[in-house]
DNA sequence: CCAATATATAGCCAATATCCTATATATAGG
DNA sequence: CCTATATATAGGATATTGGCTATATATTGG
């Protein structure tokens, strides 16, 4: 999962929650963070790269938005394993996988 | 989010996959990899300090099991993105309304 | 106790990541 | 056009990672 690279890094994992209240040129994202401006363009990229963000040009100005194709890859994966929190029922499951194996 | 550093290893993604199946002693998840059993230790180390897996030691072995704090973890935190594609479905399916009684 | 087995740790190396400063590129506005 | 602005890229320093081999530790069975 490509995806949990990208979020591995607490401050493009902050950027993508910016995001998530709507649409940040470059710079106003650079506001936020107590970093300089190419660190910040370079977590953006790899964001890019990851398919967690687009972005749109808009005179010399560069929009991100989110792109939640990636996370809702995460939310697909992680139903292999809801049934661990989910019901009880599962749990009995796992619990005779256990002893049948034994 | 600590458990993304922990996902982004395909090696250690694969090891909370396997795991998700039922619990395994540390050489039988050696067995399923193609690297030496000090890397897949390491790994397993990783995936214990985040919290993903918990182990138990049987005489001389030590049996892995999936921790699914973590996971549960990721799932409410996506909790925040899930409108990015719920809303999205509801509008397509607003969109193929239309057309239909169109 | 001793040898074999199961697992962890130490320590090294190459690759990658992340920060920085300096600089390039592209657009807007006077 | 020319300058200022917005953003990206280059390149370097340092830290972290993930592989390996060698070795340590712990437990079991004889």
């Amino acid at each position: 999962m490509q995806p949990f690279g990208a979020l591995a890094d607490p401050t493009r994992a902050r950027i993508v929650e910016v995001l998530a209240a709507g649409p940040r040129t470059a710079n106003e994202i650079v506001d936020l963070f107590p970093i300089t401006q190419p660190s910040i363009s370079r977590h953006l990229r790899v964001l890019r790269e990851a398919g967690l963000v687009a972005v749109q040009p808009s005179g010399r100005q560069r929009v991100y938005r989110l792109d939640p194709g990636p996370l809702r890859e995460i939310d697909r994966w992680l139903d292999r394993y809801r049934r661990f929190w989910t019901d009880r029922l599962d749990a009995l499951e796992q619990h005779m996988d256990r002893k049948e194996s034994s």
